[in-house]
DNA sequence: CATATTCTGTGTCGATCGTTACAGAATTGG
DNA sequence: CCAATTCTGTAACGATCGACACAGAATATG
């Protein structure tokens, strides 16, 4: 294998993408921005990664696989689908708000809902929306089948509702809401759980 | 007052370009967009708007006028804080999904979340976003006064609560969920109502 | 060392962005 | 009818967008 070794270090360069699409969004974060926060030139950006939406799904992929799967993962963790869905919602409220590691928000909540994003990126983000639609109901699928809930539970409208507080909690991280503002809300939205506490 | 008359008609103008913006954004929805959408040539818009800027915040101030309040006023509605809660979430559900005269989602919830927006426009949006979570406050605050709701109920976390069910709502909404899918997260989550049912 | 290969940096491409100059058309007031 | 005024339509502005041509530099293989 011949050729001019790569300069920058790949995944490095991937997750300075990955920061600025995640503050900034697709069609905001311009190619320029990006070349500069990953300290490269565009045409060593377009060998390694080919184009900017091409770029935007490697970025993307990345973040599902980091920040997103340690918080999904807190759904698995308890021993009943209730204190599975509160760590959940309290993980959420601890990791949405800006921190000095991360900016505020979601790319998966908050990510081509103004339409008009690649149509490939629009199907990806969507995608793991229902993905984790998809786990909420599988956890509660679960606790009907071992008991933990009566089978008159509405699976769908009560996973949908979980969901809804997850998105909301990531709009309002962008508007500045702080961690102990939305534990305050997923705390609230546990009170909802079918049978009381 | 002399000069040659306008052709077009404003408000219709203004109106199409809300709609444009609410299906697309702001920076997604482009002049070329605008133009065709208003049926009006540029120089015609910016001499009637000044700047795709100060359009958009008239078609948002028309959004709120209109879709907007039609919506919130359903808070003032029913003889208890509860019921206005919960028509207010049924409207959303009700307003949210796409329909054959507006586009899905909204153009509060959803609009200047991936910042890079123009300031004044995040100001104005944000702006709206806070007032709603004031009139959340304030009618819980006026059921503790009354005796509806106790005086031990977390005014802050509640209200958050129900705004972040609202905005998730607009976030499925955009996805595709169908007013019968959000009225069932809606209906959930009332049942987190302080006291129960 | 020679060659093939792959990266880097400069500079620029055509397209599109928001915006406007300019000339002609349509109106009101004198 | 003339002047002043305001709109309409064509055409184009500079800026920025994503993307790339090209030449030179750096490596592996023979």
């Amino acid at each position: 294998m011949a050729g001019r070794p790569r300069e920058f270090d790949r995944d490095a360069a991937l997750e300075a993408a990955m920061f600025l699409f995640w503050r900034k969004g697709f069609e905001a974060a311009s190619m320029h921005d990006l070349c500069d926060a990953m300290g490269v030139r565009s045409p060593s950006l377009y060998a390694a990664f080919e184009s900017k939406e091409a770029l935007y799904l490697a970025a993307f992929e990345h973040y599902v696989a980091t920040e997103g799967q340690a918080v999904w993962d807190k759904l698995g963790e308890g021993a009943t689908a209730r204190a599975g869905v509160e760590n959940l919602l309290i993980g959420m409220a601890e990791a949405l708000p800006k921190s000095r590691t991360s900016p505020a928000g979601c790319m998966v909540a908050l990510g081509a809902v103004s339409d008009e994003w690649p149509a490939a990126i629009t199907r990806a983000v969507r995608k793991v929306r229902l993905d984790l639609l998809d786990s909420l109901r599988a956890r509660l699928e679960a606790a009907i089948a071992n008991g933990e809930l009566s089978d008159a539970v509405d699976v769908e409208a009560l996973g949908r509702f979980y969901l809804s507080v997850i998105q909301g909690m990531a709009i309002q991280a962008k508007d500045g809401a702080t961690a102990a503002e939305l534990r305050g809300a997923a705390k609230t939205a546990m009170a909802a759980w079918p049978g009381g506490a």
